[in-house]
RNA sequence: GAAUCAGUAGCUCAGCUGGUAGAGCACAUCCCUUUUAAGGAUGGGGUCCUGAGUUCGAUCCUCAGCUGAUUCACCA
């Protein structure tokens, strides 16, 4: 069936397929084929006068080709990037058999078909550095054709640049755009730094559940599944702070994860329903201590995969040097706003974001007017790294009481480029207090809050046992990998972010309109005058289905018998 | 969820005031013994996103839908 919507030269490559077969060549060999060097590792260190890289082996798949008389040019793309190649007939054909160059080079091997040479380096009169082959072999045939991208002087031609299909297709993305590669490599080397970074404080790595009988640890809306053997509902993790602090309460003192979290909410070019977070919980430390750490871990991060703390944002430079700007949250709006307001009650509070022309509602409580104030008028201009401390208790369900400032938490969060990049606060360890949250989001949720989170008795028991005072910390990984990549989008960072299904055209087989009594041969026919399904095509009337399928014939010559008026009536009669 | 823009060949894009479509690359055939987004000649390739409407006639105008992008909103 899948034949049938061949294009031309996808037809083409299939047809040189069947032609590597019949002159005994396997187009997808079994066996390894070793490599000895790479692209980038030739190109950096060929020397002419030292002879070097005199038999190299090397594998990759075909960008270019520029085929003359009896010598071609090629360029070929390993993991590492591009080189060229030259191919001579008579190199690769030492006998008086010139099949392998004529016709299998020259003919049935494609752009994007994956090969592996032997041969020597050299310089070419054009002074580029290449191998000269004097062996080649396919590793791979390549049936469809790949977008060429071409360039030239640093100027790029025919990019491959729809963001929908290079997400659909990272591979293609990947093949044809190398920077897209760079993002990923630095994303690991990101998550390689902290972990390394982590390590050595002897903190230990550990995986909590993924499928939770109730979620918890921040507030957002879960995605939901079921379990068939226990019967019973489970959640998507949304985080993963009350699993980590679980073991704190074990023994542990330091624990992390990287995790993959489940939030479901809208998509936009700051979130991924599925998306990444490192979080940390060390015991007998609080938010303050984590600031710091903080501070020295992402410093790290940017000289291990920029090798300098400045990292290039649009036309800004961002600084991760320490030491950072630190605010309480009263003393940023004061700061943005001119307002003092950490003495104002809830009606104050409103009059203020009026006059600042934020909007906000009678449903808003104090801690949340505050923090709308806040994501207005001062997140968006914090540009260098900067920590704002010490936020209003409503909104921090897990946070421990100020230690001198009543109504407030000990937290802060990690403003950077104008968005949050972490959150952490010293861990609310008192169970009673800890209940009384819970009970409070209750009520929020009963209120309609979709986001309220859920009272986690079993995760109070915990508590009641005693947990150490203990400092948590989340960062988002997707969000600090756009920012040390000067990345626009999330999607820009994530290898297959979560793209809308494609709507999928319903087709029948050809089995089922034979079933009616259709010939083979107009199957296709009818097919290709749009009628896919056979209800489709029964949902017509006989005698204007008579009339196209003879004019279609006619038309597009293709010679067939035409059908009769009555053969066409009885089709649909069936 | 809202506004704006877009959807035409495998890829990147043209297409005037409505008259059934073009270019470059890619592909095919041929020419050329080291080319540089190779060059030259010839050729094949299209459900102009889908569906209605207006019209003698729609890729183009109108409406609806689908998909995407951007900005905003929502969202730790």
């Amino acid at each position: 069936m899948e034949d049938k919507h061949l294009s031309e030269q996808e037809a083409i490559r299939r047809e040189a397929l069947n032609e590597l077969r019949a002159l005994g060549i396997d187009p997808y060999p079994a066996g390894s084929f070793p490599v000895n060097t790479t692209t980038t590792e030739i190109l950096e260190n060929f020397n002419p006068k030292k002879e070097n890289f005199s038999d190299v082996s090397l594998a990759g798949r075909i960008m270019t080709r520029r085929i003359m008389g009896n010598a071609s040019f090629a360029e070929i793309q390993d993991e590492k990037g591009r080189i060229q190649i030259y191919v001579r007939r008579d190199d690769i054909c030492t006998g008086e058999d010139k099949t392998m160059y004529n016709t299998v080079f020259k003919k049935l091997l494609d752009i994007g078909d994956i090969i592996g040479v032997r041969g020597f380096v050299f310089v070419t009169k054009m002074g580029e550095t290449s191998i000269h082959v004097k062996e080649l072999v396919l590793l791979s045939k390549s049936l469809r054709p790949l977008p060429v991208v071409k360039e030239k002087e640093g100027k790029v031609y025919d990019s491959f640049s729809d963001p929908d299909q290079r997400y659909r297709q990272r591979y293609l993305d990947l093949i044809v755009n190398p920077h897209v590669k760079e993002v990923f490599i630095k994303r690991t080397g990101i998550i390689n730094s902290i972990r390394g970074f982590l390590d050595a404080r002897e903190y230990l790595e550990v995986e909590t559940p993924v499928l939770q009988p109730l979620y918890g640890g921040a507030a957002a809306k879960p995605f939901t599944t079921y379990h068939n053997k226990l019967d019973t509902r489970l959640y998507l993790r949304i985080a993963n702070e009350l699993y980590l602090k679980r073991l704190i309460v074990g023994g542990f003192e330091g624990v992390y994860e990287f995790s993959k979290d489940f939030r479901n909410e809208g998509m936009s070019r700051f979130h991924n329903p599925e998306f990444t977070m490192v979080e940390l919980y060390v015991a007998y430390r609080d938010y303050i201590w984590m600031m710091d750490l903080v501070e020295e871990m992402l410093e790290k991060v940017a000289v291990d995969v920029q090798g300098t703390t400045e990292v290039r944002v649009d036309d800004k430079v961002i600084s991760f040097k320490r030491p950072w700007k630190r605010y309480t949250m009263y003393e940023v709006i004061e700061e943005y706003t001119g307002f003092e307001i950490s003495q104002m009650d809830e009606q104050q509070l409103f009059s203020v974001a009026g006059d600042l022309g934020v909007e906000v509602d009678k449903t808003m409580g104090k801690g949340k007017i505050i923090d709308e104030i806040f994501g207005k008028k001062c997140e968006p201009y914090l540009v260098q790294p900067t920590f704002i401390t010490d936020y209003p208790l409503e909104m921090s369900p897990l946070a421990r009481k100020h230690r001198s400032k009543p109504g407030l938490v000990e937290r802060f969060e990690l403003i950077v480029n104008g968005k949050e990049l972490c959150n952490a606060f010293s861990e609310l360890n008192d169970p009673l207090d800890q209940r009384e949250r819970f009970i409070q989001q209750l009520k929020l949720g009963e209120r309609g809050d979709e986001e309220a989170m859920v009272l986690d008795e079993d995760f109070l028991k915990a508590l009641e046992f005693g947990m150490p005072p203990t400092a948590g910390l989340g960062i988002g990984i997707d969000r600090l990998v756009m920012i040390m990549t000067n990345s626009a989008s999330i999607q820009e960072v994530i290898f297959f972010p979560q793209m809308r299904p494609l709507k999928k055209e319903k087709e029948d087989d050809n089995a089922q309109f034979t079933a009616l009594g259709i010939p083979e041969e107009w199957v296709d026919v009818i097919r290709k005058m749009g009628y896919t399904t056979v209800e489709s095509f029964k949902n017509n009337k006989p005698g204007k289905l008579h009339n196209e399928l003879c004019g279609y014939n006619k038309k597009n010559k293709l010679g067939l018998q035409n059908p009769s008026p009555e053969e066409v009536k009885k089709w649909l009669e069936n």
